[in-house]
RNA sequence: GGGCGGAUAGCUCAGCUGGAAGAGCGCAGCCCUUACAAGGCUGAGGUCGCAGGAUCGAAACCUGCUCCGCCCACCA
């Protein structure tokens, strides 16, 4: 009987990644189809990455936001884009050089033992060394960049392109070089932007000082040392006497002149109403002075200790002389009182040091204008912002902006291309390097410090595309299509791309921004090396393989909401590759006589339905993939492959395939899971690259890999509501039996008996299809129309028809018994509450008339099984 | 001080434009039925954070509140 087929063995019945990752990615990106070609006539598509750290290595954050780079980037590729994600590393200026003091120091020696020249060539020799582990660990990501084309931010184009950048900028007038009070870091001995300092509460002291006649509150008591003066509200009548006024005032070290000045940055209902001004040491305060001219003195040095111009205090740590000078201070009675009081301190971002405002001079970028500009374009469509949410996040920082301080003291990075003569002290900024002064002829010192590593990042959607040159790529591939990134980067790198590349290119620099969230451990901690709760993405990937990693990470990709990554929700992504492999194994292992050439004969109604979810699954995927709903598209396959294909067609399909009295059926059946699998492979892969490409190439297929066929477009038929509907009864027929199985706790092993009552409309359909029923619900299954209910059975309803499924010899019918009764209750509730419904004026009267019906129908239907269900108690006792 | 997000089944989360709640895992029962036990079938389990409101109708919209999380901010 059964037809003699190949055996399934010869492939094996669990999915083995390994192999298959490890074959497929050298021989796709030997045969260059990761190659985008800026001459092409196909429409361009590009995404830039976010270029990772090159000294780095993958954590999941990369995992995911590569994940979401790379399915776009496929999707467009196979939809006929000219596809280009264009792949890079960063120097990522502090990061790096902070990972190789740290070696030296295991050494026992500091960067300066070394000086300059021999740390950067240290600094190289660690990026060569390193520089290669991500980008072998995106490519075991499956990551289809255009390796080609790999950028550093240090390569010569990168440096070229950022001192055009900067020359032009300050040619332009919008960098400048100023005296201002900025955040520094004791510890890494550099400056750091705005952006680069945290907040963080904590409990400190409030101490009230008495200031001669006044007396007024402070946290940081030791940069009394450095008071010019004393501030108060303008409008404030208590201290309106004492403005203008120079007070003599006693202190910790002898008497000292205070001016007292009136300043709107004063809140008259805070403390006492009057405060110190310290333009040395305090941003708010150096405005103060700034505005009335009061001297600026510094007090704390660089290296977090007092200067000599704290006197006595001189050289003793900043927080040992705050406690110091407050115990003075209660010694000579100059303390009213000291309070707790709990505030935001600023830490450096890197090393969590306390910063310290400092007064010194930076490099600065005033890009007020160019926000002004960016603003404009994310309001007028030419950027869009996916969630829309950041939008008002994005403008809000932009709209506030100020001017960004781009010089480092750091090493490693690009170095800011000023020179300072050391004759006439005169200042150019240079695309060449300078040895002698333009105007002098003087010998030349180029500026020590580096720029922001934010920098050369803000030009990358350009420069990684040779500008300043005029070239193909960038009159193909700019603007760029969307940019994938974090939350947490929108400021550093988002607006600054926004800003530079609207300002350079004239043009936006992404026409999309897809904001995604964050990757956090299974109980939503962020991931951090300290707290030892860092999942590695690539023992994931050897654990499960990458598709199934992949395919979590998309799963999980819900907008506006973290994920959290944790093995057991990789492992059921992983039984999900493993169903497909399973699936394709059944579908490989009977195409014997199959012909990939033949006329396809007409589907049956399985056929018919099958295509019509592919059809359905098809349109949600795109539609999900075009407004970045990764999950959703993710959750569309992953139903319709599971619940459509595995768990009904290839059980359908298997009776066609496993008997050989029907030819015809054979070879249509055949024909509808080739091509039905073929399409759900494309539509998978730029999820699960690797094992679709696999069982591609096994499958009757035209073309040379998948990455290169078509993504699937849902079909010109269109669905196939009549299949869909008919296919429902049935699979109502074949739930009603089996759930009447699982109920009575009948064994599978048990075939039923169970007879149709066909209602007319439905007679047909399940006389057609009576042998898929049985099969399907292990029944033998009567239809008829004229049906009496035999004793001892139990009944399933599907729309108007009945089935009844004999018990007689197979239940406890007492049991059974109880059961109805308690349904009975159930149904009934439900009809007192549809009834009231309906009963109820103002629904009956206003609802629309299709809804109203609705619920009648409903009523009708409830009624209708309650009455059956009462009547079948008298058919099981 | 401003802004944003979250609160839905035991757990982790979907639920887009309002029409009596879904998935995965876990749990219970029956099955090694010749693609897959990393599997099949069946089932139990939810006053959708709380309180109001507009609506014929709310998990979804409005207001207030509570609890988490995040971002921004020059109240010393």
């Amino acid at each position: 009987m059964t037809q003699a087929r190949q055996s399934p063995t010869t492939i094996p019945d669990r999915y083995e990644p390994v192999a298959v990752e490890e074959r497929w990615y050298p021989e796709w990106e030997k045969r260059g189809y990761f190659r985008a070609d800026p001459e092409s006539a196909k429409p361009p598509y590009c995404i830039v990455i976010p270029p990772p750290n090159v000294t780095g290595s993958l954590h999941m954050g990369h995992a995911f936001t590569m994940t979401l780079q790379d399915v776009l980037t496929r999707v467009k590729r196979m939809d006929g884009f000219n596809a280009l994600w264009q792949p890079g590393t960063d120097h990522a200026g502090i990061a790096t050089q902070v990972v190789v003091e740290r070696q030296l120091a295991a050494e026992g020696k500091t960067k300066d033992d070394l000086g300059r020249e021999a740390f950067l060539r240290r600094v190289w020799a660690w990026k060569d060394e390193s520089g290669g582990t991500i980008i072998r660990q995106l490519k075991k990501l499956g990551a289809s960049c255009d390796w080609s084309r790999l950028r550093f931010t240090l390569d010569d184009d990168l440096v070229r392109a950022v001192r055009e950048a900067f020359v032009r900028l300050y040619d332009e007038g919008l960098i400048y070089r100023d005296d201002y009070i900025v955040n520094w870091c004791p510890r890494c001995q550099t400056v750091l932007s705005d952006l680069e300092v945290e907040r963080e509460e904590r409990d400190a002291e409030f101490v009230y000082i008495k200031y001669g006649p006044l007396t007024l509150g402070t946290v940081r008591p030791e940069t009394k040392l450095g008071d010019t003066g004393v501030a108060v509200h303008p409008g404030d009548p208590r201290y309106a006497h004492y403005v203008g006024r120079t007070l003599r005032i006693p202190s910790v070290d002898g008497e000292i002149d205070i001016r007292v000045v009136a300043d709107e940055a004063v809140d008259p209902e805070f403390g006492t109403g009057v405060v110190k001004v310290t333009p040395g040491h305090d941003p708010v305060d150096f405005e103060i002075g700034k505005r009335h001219g009061l001297p600026i003195r510094t007090v704390i040095g660089f290296d977090g200790r007092m200067t000599a111009a704290a006197g006595k205090y001189a050289g003793m740590d900043r927080f040992e002389c705050r406690r110091k000078i407050v115990e003075d201070m209660q010694a000579l009675g100059l303390i009213e009182r000291i309070e707790p009081y709990r505030h935001a301190v600023g830490l450096c971002y890197r090393c969590k040091t306390v910063v310290e405002p400092l007064v010194s001079k930076q490099w600065y970028v005033r890009v007020k204008p160019l926000a002004d500009v960016a603003l404009a374009a994310a309001h007028d469509g030419r950027i869009t912002i996916v969630p829309s949410g950041w939008l008002n996040t994005y403008d809000q920082w932009m709209q506030n902006i100020r001017p960004w301080c781009i010089s480092r003291q750091l090493w490693w990075g690009h170095r800011i291309p000023a020179w300072y003569c050391e004759r006439d002290g005169s200042v150019h900024v240079s695309r060449t390097d300078l040895t002698s002064c333009p105007s002098c002829g003087g010998p030349m010192r180029q500026d020590p410090d580096v720029l922001d590593t934010w920098f050369s990042s803000g030009l990358w959607p350009f420069s990684t595309l040779g500008w300043p040159d005029d070239t193909a790529e960038l009159r193909t591939f700019y603007p760029t299509s969307v940019l994938v990134t974090g939350f947490d980067i929108i400021f550093f790198w988002v607006a600054r791309m926004a800003m530079l590349g609207l300002h350079f290119m004239k043009a936006e620099p992404f026409r999309h921004v897809y904001i995604h969230a964050l990757v956090r451990d299974a109980e939503g901690q962020k991931m951090s090396k300290s707290k030892g709760n860092v999942v590695d993405p690539l023992a994931i990937m050897g654990k499960y393989g990458t598709d199934a990693f992949r395919f979590t990470l998309a799963a999980f990709a819900a907008q506006g909401r973290d994920i959290r990554i944790s093995d057991e929700r990789v492992e059921g992504y992983r039984n999900f590759a493993n169903k497909l492999w399973n699936a394709a194994r059944l579908v490989l292992s009977n195409l014997e006589g199959y012909d990939p050439e033949g006329e396809p004969p007409p589907a049956g109604l399985p056929g018919r339905w099958i295509e019509s979810r592919l059809h359905a699954a098809i349109h949600d995927v795109r539609t999900a993939l075009d407004a970045y709903r990764f999950n959703e598209a993710a959750g569309t396959i992953y139903q319709f492959l599971w619940s459509d294909v595995c768990d009904w067609y290839l059980e359908i399909a298997k009776t066609a395939l496993y008997r050989a009295d029907d030819p015809a059926e054979r070879q249509r059946v055949q024909h509808t899971l080739v091509t039905v699998l073929e399409a759900t492979l494309r539509l998978l892969h730029p999820f699960m690259p690797f094992i679709t490409e696999e069982l591609w190439q096994r499958l009757p297929h035209e073309g040379e890999s998948i990455m290169l066929a078509a993504y699937p477009r849902a079909s010109r038929t269109g669905p196939d509501p009549e299949a869909e509907r008919q296919m429902a009864v049935l699979i109502q027929a074949v739930t009603a039996i089996r759930n009447i199985r699982g109920e009575m706790r009948i064994s599978p092993a048990q075939t039923l008996a169970a007879v149709v009552k066909a209602a007319p409309g439905d007679e047909a359909l399940l006389r057609e299809h009576v042998g898929l029923l049985q099969t399907l619900a292990r029944a033998r299954v009567t239809i008829d129309p004229r049906a009496t209910r035999p004793r001892a059975s139990a009944l399933g309803v599907v729309g108007e028809s009945e089935i009844y499924v004999e018990l007689e010899g197979l239940v406890d019918l007492a049991a059974e018994r109880q059961r109805l009764e308690k349904e009975i209750k159930r149904v009934g509730e439900a009809i007192a509450f549809t009834r009231g419904k309906l009963a109820r004026p103002d629904f009956a009267e206003r609802a629309p008339a299709e809804i109203v019906d609705k619920e009648r129908d409903k009523l009708a239907e409830q009624e209708a099984l309650h009455a059956k269900l009462v009547a079948s108690l008298g058919w099981v006792g």
